[in-house]
DNA sequence: TCTGGGGTCCTAGGACCC
DNA sequence: TCTGGGGTCCTAGGACCC
């Protein structure tokens, strides 16, 4: 039998986080809505229990609101990210062997704690929530796919204190058997209309296929979702907090934007929010994207949407840099006349700042480097001394790790990017 | 008028090399 | 003149998660 898993997770954490500092919001239907109040996205039980589903915008549903009294309340991610350090550190308490898998959910180890599985869980609960006064629920059984089945089952049924056990077969079965397909970790609409399509219509049914079959028709995820279901291991615990692979900023507009240089603005404020969650995470970046669409919401209007990356020189996590990339990616797949609701900014192909350590500079005659003070010079006439500037640290602390990791064609890349900007 | 934002993993297919 | 096939890397896109 494998170690014991527990998932806990906050319930509404939201809705819960309000809650805390309003005590009069308690026993009320309340929700809370996303960026520019547009929609839904964490609603109390009581919200709930009026058929408030997530992501329900929030201008078709603001008489129905109005008619049960439910509260709304704008996003506030800080409190949320406080609340959140505060009870994971609390969770930290209980065991070393914690994965933070979401701001409200973690996995933890109960290795240890077999016999006495139930107990523990409701003791965490319990201190979870007299230090934090966030309400959590605990689901455990031996993988993390089945801990997801107890801790859904420990919201749903009454009178299970929000605790969960499924490390018994039998009761793994009577809490499948009360779910849908989508309601398991990983499986949405269009995998369930695939598992259906070749004959799995509920969770059992998918435990209990035939594992090669799964692979050849559906791939390796739906695969090891069966072993999973089985009780047999396929993820482990991530203990470690691994570096990000992306970086994303992006933002609907609160109202439309139709000029070059309003765009240009506004990516460049999502390339500084991007750039700066870098340098906190100590990467740099070799890579970055741009997007822009109008509203996919009224298909009255013309649509477009666009995207377009580059390579960069070397691995940066240089405002001016990125800004003067961006603004050349803007270039590419702007479009005169549309009306642009939405816009943003990706970096990716991400490595450790600190790995990097650079030689350029004690290697004046470097063909690679004077490759790069052209394009530095090009820049520098495109957006003045400072991108320059700046572009000489970035190159200093990241050319070594370019030069090992990578063939030297990104510089035809970033030059062509420069020939065709306009 | 008004519909979020930030992530991960997997796969297929093309480019390239030998 | 004949004109193969396997391995690897990279990218775009799909699907899913909170």
């Amino acid at each position: 039998m494998s170690a014991p898993i527990a998932l806990v997770d906050c319930n509404n954490f939201y809705a819960s986080c309000e809650r805390l500092f309003q005590p009069e919001l308690r026993g009320k239907p309340v929700v809370v809505l996303s960026n520019n109040d547009g929609c839904v996205i964490a609603r109390s039980n009581e919200a709930k229990a009026l058929g408030i589903g997530m992501g329900d915008p929030w201008h078709l549903s603001k008489p129905k609101f109005a008619r049960h009294g439910v509260i709304v309340r704008s996003s506030n991610y800080t409190l949320y990210g406080d609340l959140s350090r505060r009870v994971m550190s609390v969770l930290g308490e209980f065991t070393p062997d914690l994965e933070i898998y979401s701001i409200d959910e973690a996995f933890l180890s109960f290795q240890g704690f077999e016999g006495r599985l139930e107990r523990h869980a409701r003791q965490l609960r319990r201190t979870v929530m007299q230090w934090t006064g966030i309400p959590v629920s605990v689901g455990i059984a031996p993988t993390k796919t089945l801990a997801k089945v107890a801790n859904r089952t420990a919201k749903k049924r009454t009178g299970s204190d929000g605790v969960c056990c499924l490390m018994e077969e039998s009761a793994q079965v009577t809490a499948l058997n009360d779910l849908a397909l989508t309601d398991l970790w990983g499986v949405a609409g269009r995998m369930a209309s695939r598992l259906e399509s070749i004959g799995i219509g509920t969770p059992l049914q998918l435990r209990d296929a035939d594992t090669a079959l799964l692979r050849e028709r559906l791939g390796v995820v739906m695969e090891r979702m069966a072993l999973e279901l089985r009780g047999i291991p396929c993820h482990e615990l991530v203990l470690a907090i691994p570096d990000r692979k992306s970086i994303v900023a992006s933002r609907s507009f609160g109202r439309i934007v139709t000029s070059r240089d309003e765009m240009l603005e506004a990516l460049s404020a999502h390339t500084e929010r991007a750039a700066e969650k870098l340098r906190r995470q100590n990467l740099a970046a070799s890579q970055l994207s741009v997007f822009l669409m109008t509203n996919p919401f009224k298909p009255t209007e013309r649509q477009y949407s666009n995207s377009c990356s580059m390579r960069l020189p070397v691995a940066t996590a240089d405002t001016a840099v990125l800004i003067a990339a961006a603004a050349r990616l803007l270039n590419r797949i702007w479009r005169e006349g549309y009306r642009y609701k939405k816009a943003g900014v990706m970096l990716l192909d991400l490595a450790p700042a600190s790995v990097v350590q650079g030689d350029l500079w004690s290697e004046p005659d470097s063909p690679r480097r004077k490759d790069l003070m052209r394009t530095l010079d090009q820049l520098n006439s495109d957006f003045g001394r400072g991108a320059v500037r700046f572009a000489a640290t970035g190159i200093e602390q990241s050319w070594k790790l370019r030069c090992e990791q990578r063939s030297p064609r990104f510089t035809t890349d970033w030059r062509e990017i420069l020939s065709v900007g306009g």
